[in-house]
DNA sequence: CAATCAAAGTGTTAAAAATACACATTAAGG
DNA sequence: CCTTAATGTGTATTTTTAACACTTTGATTG
């Protein structure tokens, strides 16, 4: 079966950079091709678009057949459409950027059929097409925003201490805050709900954990209130 | 002559959304559809994209077949994919948004070859397809982005008065500011060139005019001093 | 079970930035 | 020369940010 139309098309695209953070880096998420071009070469989770499906589905959909990822936060990055970036044809992509808490997704659990891997920002592999361009992008992305919308939380576990959301910011924004200062900021922004829970299993004393209220901050937002660190 | 593919692809294209300002409003350039579907009704510029060309290339493209509007800022915004966005088929719209000033491209100078018009952005006529909704992200990206990326100045003419200039950012950010105040911002800020030049023909004390200085701009950005208003 | 270790948790002071606020000056027009 | 309309300018107050160090807690070790 073929489709013809009037007019050439580019072929269309999606692709994702996944972000996940452990204890001391931020990490993307990559597999491994298995055809040509680029074959066995590392890239970002993606595909093409199919006729009928919406464009941030088509972004979904391939994460979970690639990663086994689904129902995280995937957000629109850029939409690049260099004619030569895909040696095969004019293809124009689509790129989003997701974020996931690496502990509740590990590396392992990535690994289907498809060979995905987490690898740090800092120690990547060379990838395919313009993949590294786009993820330099997405990276640059992920740094402004989390500065002023509260996307961060979407890095760690649903139940958290303030330490490590510290260092969260840390690693992403790559520079060192005053734990007194950081802590009395969280505090005015009044979107963390404090849990009666502690750290488990730490050989020293235990943090408090800390829940992001997701619905406080929708309140807070429709009162114009702006979040900001 | 025809083009066929395995696989069925959606249509792809680039539509615009052009701002302007004047005396008392933010204003869009729309121009009205010469052919189906929507016949008659106002749409933003734009058009399919060629195979081989750019995507920011063809929004240019695009931009000045239909208005006239060439060499002005402009700037990805996102890429919208409903299925149903079009009667026709599936179109997939990789959307932008453009500043210029309205003193220099009046809207006689772009009624072309289709009709072309100004419109104030709280007087829209109905628009076609989806287009209204890409006018509303378009405006919201352009809130967010004129306060910390100096992307005001696009919309004012090369030598501006601070009056302008302080109008200008009411006008986008729907608030007022202290005169004082906001002089003293800008001053800090420390992008304005003085010119030695006034205001011409008004019926009182004539303004000074300023500039904005784009290479002093930059390189304040590359010292990591971050503009914000 | 006392000592050690590692990180948690907590306030104050000084500096900088943001805000509130009003009047004299200038130039054109009648 | 008087009126009009908008330019241009400074200070005091409040709020926000930044700098800075020690006690508490709880598990581990000898």
């Amino acid at each position: 079966m073929s489709f013809t139309y009037d007019y050439a098309r580019p072929a269309l695209t999606t692709d994702c950079v996944v972000f996940g953070l452990d204890e001391e880096d931020l990490k993307v998420l990559l597999i491994q091709r298995a055809i040509k071009p680029f074959k066995d070469q590392w890239a970002l989770p993606g595909g093409f678009i199919q006729v009928g499906e919406d464009v941030d589905d088509c972004a979904r959909r391939e994460l979970e057949e690639e990663t086994g990822l689904k129902n995280i936060f995937l957000e629109q990055l850029a939409t690049v459409g260099t004619p030569k970036r895909d040696p095969r044809e004019h293809v124009v992509t689509v790129a989003y950027y997701a974020l996931v808490n690496l502990i509740e997704h590990p590396p392992t659990a990535a690994t289907d059929a498809k060979h995905a891997a987490w690898f740090a920002l800092d120690d990547l592999p060379k990838l395919a097409f313009d993949h590294a361009d786009i993820l330099k992008l997405a990276h640059e992305r992920l740094r402004g925003k989390v500065r002023y919308q509260p996307i961060g939380f979407e890095l760690l576990p649903e139940k958290f201490t303030l330490t490590e959301l510290q260092k969260l910011y840390e690693l992403i924004l790559e520079q060192t805050f005053d734990k007194r200062n950081f802590r009395k900021k969280v505090a005015k922004l009044d979107i963390l709900e404090e849990t009666d829970e502690l750290e488990q299993d730490v050989a020293r004393r235990a943090a408090r954990l800390y829940r992001f209220d997701r619905s406080r901050y929708r309140v807070l937002i429709k009162q114009g209130i702006n979040f900001e660190l």
